[in-house]
DNA sequence: GCCCGTAGCACAAACGTTTGTTCTAAAGAA
DNA sequence: TTCTTTAGAACAAACGTTTGTGCTACGGGC
């Protein structure tokens, strides 16, 4: 069906390998005639040759191609990330496999074992957490892995994240400064590294400034819309309402805006918000969200830069880059109405 | 370095075709006795074997991969598209070669190109518009082609859009229900089919209601945030505003958003505005945004659906699906004021 | 006239599979 | 005993490349 080597070889009247080396540019160095070298071009050209990669990847043991396993495809974050990806990927001379997890270990680990079997040449990966075992299996292999936005630090691999601890504190410190000392924390998926070294900048920050803090304002169980939704639709309906909520991602947030929403609260008059992820809506809601900016692109580049190194360069170091997040302050918080701050509050319904 | 077949045959003693045939479930057809077959599938286990997917899409010319191209991976409206898709091939056994053409015929072109250097088994494509030869090409070549959400009439070839007409004229009513007479146009690429039957449904309702159309509010370059932001501020600097925008894209709404906001103009009093793409932040906006929905996720599973068939059933049909979008009424449109609409308007600067 | 050097290319193996065909030994039939 | 059948597997080709090595013929040196 489609043009390959042989028939080129046959319309000109020489052998495969001398085609191959012309389309290579390695005619000089095998002396092969400018006479055939044109010859040849000339037919690949009309006979429109398009390389078999399947075949090439076989015989190199390379097929210009890098795994990319994404939580949520849907995710502004992370669409963001992969558009980035790609195109650094692009740049460079490598096709990307795309993969969803839906933040389900489970589901990574089918895809993780997909992509090798499908032998890309290497691998970008966003972890859900918890495991890390398929992981190790990728890198036993002798295959590059570069560990995006959440890492393991057990891994011997390169990584690339931001300062979430750094971040964390920003936000907190400015809800703090702010007068708030109950907040509320919805986290995401517990097991990640985010989730875990955001809490901890929250935990030293309420620390430091010798506030205490209620486990019971600590919830959240992932990234998504949904936990955003219904653990402030809990988290408010306690007896000592949170005066402010710190919300891990942009889905969250998403959530927790509905919830308000729904309970008749207004932002920020009747609760504050910090949020992480700086998402492009973030200006234009009813009330302008404080948020904690990623430089996702950038992270993106290095992260391709660093797996094209490896896979090229041979560089075995492991590196760890980390960036710093950015607070960018809206509207979304003021100091807490001073009635509510240690009422019991059965919550007025509604000002809606 | 990794384990191959011949690995496996070599630690039981027997050829590699035998090993090959068990590991395919052909035992039976090729009495091969229980005995080997057990042998093998311990040794395969033992061995952690991995199937060389390259080695076998060379030999079965079918590498089990599909291609996607897209305009904007981070545009919402595509990262939800590309999930489903991701998630629909997935379940079928198919890994996603995600492109993004940035909305550039000749990037688009290179990645079709590249796609069938990879030997993709079949693509689905929300093509830029403007030229088509690559996907003719990539027909004649016998292979498998489903447009998504944007089509060309002229190709041979299955696609599923959604009723843009339908869409726009919704929308349009709704404005014109409303009071609005001048109505701003922000389109997106205009070669693209959506925005040429999204604009023909526009049209076509002015005119059922006798209304004037000025073509001077007919702007817009493509579907992105920039252009919506510019063409926002020069159209509402017009000696006559219009009192009304109707905008293409969720993205290009974000622009929208922005330049109302820089010119001090409130949402829906000073200007209102119907958008295409109900994206998750809209009814958490400022003012929620009145939004014409498409049935995303389903477009993307009937899209994959409609290839599989293709690639597996060898169902040659061309099929054209179209699912109805609903407009989603909330709260950016009102009737406009009556002093302003016939003022020429040195437009009031800002009430913020 | 003979040999050697070299220009210019062809040959063949290999990458890891799949699959049509062939081979071997043992069992059963005559 | 001899021939046929069959179970159980091995052999080999092919997919489209790349690449190390081998081959041939011509020209020049002596």
């Amino acid at each position: 069906m489609a043009v390959t080597l042989s028939d080129i070889a046959a319309k000109v009247g020489v052998s495969v390998s001398t085609v191959s080396r012309v389309l290579n540019r390695k005619a000089s160095d095998y002396r092969i005639s400018q006479e055939t070298e044109s010859l040849i071009l000339r037919a690949a050209e009309e006979l429109r040759y398009r390389p078999n990669q399947i075949a090439r990847g076989l015989r190199l043991k390379k097929t210009n191609t890098m795994g990319l396993v994404t939580p949520d495809v849907s995710n502004p974050f992370f669409a963001h990330i992969i558009k980035a990806v790609q195109h650094a990927a692009h740049g460079l001379g490598y096709s990307l496999v795309v993969c969803n997890t839906d933040e389900d270990i489970d589901l990574e680990v089918e895809h993780v074992n997909l992509l090798f079997r499908n032998r890309v040449d290497g691998l970008i990966a966003m972890p859900v957490g918890q495991r890390k075992e398929h992981f190790q299996d990728w890198l036993e292999k002798g295959r590059p892995l570069v560990l995006l936005d959440r890492s393991f630090s057990e891994l011997q691999t390169s990584s690339v994240v931001v300062d979430n601890y750094y971040g964390a504190r920003q936000a907190v410190e400015h809800l703090v400064a702010n007068g708030h000392r109950r907040i509320a924390v919805i986290q995401g998926l517990p097991g990640t590294s985010t989730s875990v070294t955001r809490l901890a900048g929250f935990l030293d920050t309420m620390k430091a400034h010798g506030l205490p803090v209620d486990k019971d304002l600590i919830v959240g169980g992932d990234f998504r819309r949904e936990s955003g939704y219904v653990e402030t639709k809990l988290v408010l309906n306690r007896e000592k309402r949170p005066t402010a909520i710190f919300a891990m991602s942009d889905l969250i947030t998403l959530g927790v805006l509905q919830a308000l929403e729904e309970e008749g609260l207004d932002l920020p008059e009747d609760v504050s918000l910090v949020t992480f992820d700086d998402f492009e809506f973030a200006p234009y809601l009813r009330c302008p969200v404080t948020a904690v900016r990623q430089p996702r692109e950038l992270m993106a580049e290095i992260a391709v830069k660093l797996l094209v190194d490896q896979l090229e360069g041979g560089d075995k170091d492991r590196k760890q880059i980390v960036l710093k997040p950015e607070l960018i302050v809206r509207k979304s918080v003021v100091p807490p109405r001073l009635e509510e701050n240690w009422t019991s509050a059965a919550h007025v319904s509604g000002t809606a």
